[in-house]
DNA sequence: TACGTGGCGGTAT
DNA sequence: AATACCGCCACGT
């Protein structure tokens, strides 16, 4: 397979399930590319089908979406989000992700091992 | 625990 | 073709 960097980013963000989260780095090792943390932010950053757009224009189900907001820092903090600050936050929370003190409980966090 | 620093890889211009 | 720009990371203090 060929795909482009990105359409593998896109492709396995996806595939994160709700209420769960993975690290930049992980999604970069998952696709073959374990220094690529940074681009993978680039990447996503850049995100044709941001998942708050597509709930609140109607999107849903009629195609897919890239819930970019399940992915976070190693360090387990958010991590930056282009948009008004808190929204990140306010989108895991309502998935059931519990955060405290601006830190990611480690129960919701997708271990690498996973995509080894 | 919190902050700074250098290195990093891909995209956009 | 070259370089600026970053939604980061690992490590040191």
């Amino acid at each position: 397979m060929k795909d482009s960097l990105k359409e593998q980013v896109y492709t396995f963000v996806r595939t994160i399930p709700q209420g769960k989260v993975v690290t930049y780095g992980t999604v970069a090792r998952a696709i073959g590319r374990p220094n690529a943390a940074r681009a993978v932010g680039s990447i996503l950053k850049r995100n044709p089908d941001p998942f708050y757009k597509a709930v609140r224009g109607g999107l849903e189900g009629s195609r897919q979406q890239t819930p970019c907001h399940r992915v976070i820092r190693a360090d387990r903090r958010i991590g930056q989000y282009s948009g008004s600050s808190g929204v990140k936050e306010q989108l895991l929370k309502k998935e059931g992700v519990k955060i405290e003190a601006g830190k990611v409980h480690p129960a919701h966090i997708q271990p690498a091992s996973l995509y080894k």
